[in-house]
DNA sequence: TTGCCTGCAAACTCTTTGCATTTCC
DNA sequence: GGAAATGCAAAGAGTTTGCAGGCAA
C-alpha cells in the first residue's frame, strides 16, 4: 500500500518509529471510506485484535495529517473528521442536512477563481474548504409529501 | 435596534419569555463585531453588571440563531463561533494561519457557480461556507525573514 | 398562577497530557 | 541501551443537562 509507504519514508526521515500501534492505525485509515474520526479508527484497529488506546490515535493523527496522507475535513459537528488526501484529488461538499448524506465535488472555475482572489489580497493558501449544506432532492421530496 | 425587535417577534410568536438574561445576551450580540463565542458573550453580559450564567449563554443561543439574527461560522478551531446574520451580508473567509487574522471576501462569480451546481445536483442550499486558511502577505514576510 | 427560565453544579464528549513502562532500532 | 512511543488515568476545554427555585406573562 502506497500510504504506509509514504508513511514510513516520513516516519524514518523524520527519526519517528514505525509502531505496531501506528501501523494498525494507518492500516485502519486506509480502510476506511470517505469521512473518518479519532474513535472510528480506534474501534476499527481495536477489532483487529491489536490493542491501541485513543491516546495513540489522537497522537498519531497530526503526524499522518503531516505526512500528507490524511488530511482534516470540515468538523461540523462537534468532532474532528479526517478523509484521504493521497489518491483522492481535493474536492468540497453537499451536505445533506436530513439525511446526512455528503456529495463530493469539485467545480475548476471555483478554484481558478479562489487562487486569484488570494493573489488579489497578497495570500498564500495552504487548503481551503467549501462546504454547501442544504436539502437533497430526496428529502425535500419527502418533506413535501409530509405534508 | 432591528435585532431585538426580530427576536422580540420570534420569541413571542412561539411563546418564549424575553427575560432579562436574554436581553443582556440579545444586546451583547449586538454589540459585538465580526466573530463571536459563547464565552465572549457571557464575558461582555457579565460587565454589564447583569447576571447570567454560562448555560443560559448556551442555552440562548440556538434561539438567536433560529431568529436570523445570527448564524454559525465555521469552527475553526475548538469552539463553536458565531457571526451576525442580520445586516451583514454573505461572504466568506480568509483566515491566516499564522496570526488568526480574518479577511472576509465575497466573489459573485463563486456565489453564482455554487447555485449552479446546486441546481445540476438536485440540492436546496441552505447555507454555505468556504474558507480559505493559509497565510497573509504580512507573516509570509515576516517568516521569510526570520531564515 | 403557571409554566417557561435560570443558576448551579454535575455530567458528558472529545481531546490532551504526565508519568511509569515498553518498544523499536 | 536509550530515545521514542505507549497505556492508563486524570486533567482540560467546551457544551449540555437535571433539578429546585425564580420570574415573565
Amino acid at each position: 500500500m502506497e500510504g504506509s509507504e509514504q508513511a514510513r519514508r516520513y516516519f524514518r526521515k523524520h527519526g519517528l518509529k514505525l509502531t505496531l500501534g501506528r501501523s494498525i492505525i494507518l492500516e485502519s485509515v486506509e480502510e476506511s471510506e470517505g469521512h473518518f474520526d479519532a474513535d472510528g479508527l480506534y474501534e476499527t484497529a481495536r477489532k483487529k485484535g491489536v490493542k491501541v488506546s485513543r491516546a495513540t490515535v489522537y497522537r498519531t493523527l497530526p503526524l499522518l495529517v503531516k505526512t500528507g496522507i490524511i488530511k482534516e475535513t470540515l468538523r461540523s459537528g462537534d468532532k474532528s473528521r479526517y478523509e484521504h488526501a493521497f489518491g483522492h484529488t481535493h474536492h468540497d461538499h453537499l451536505e445533506c442536512l436530513s439525511c446526512g448524506k455528503i456529495v463530493e465535488f469539485k467545480v475548476d472555475e471555483i478554484e481558478t477563481l479562489q487562487e486569484k482572489l488570494c493573489r488579489k489580497n497578497g495570500f498564500t493558501a495552504v487548503d481551503h474548504q467549501l462546504s454547501i449544506r442544504g436539502y437533497c432532492s430526496y428529502c425535500r421530496r419527502k418533506a413535501r409529501e409530509r405534508t
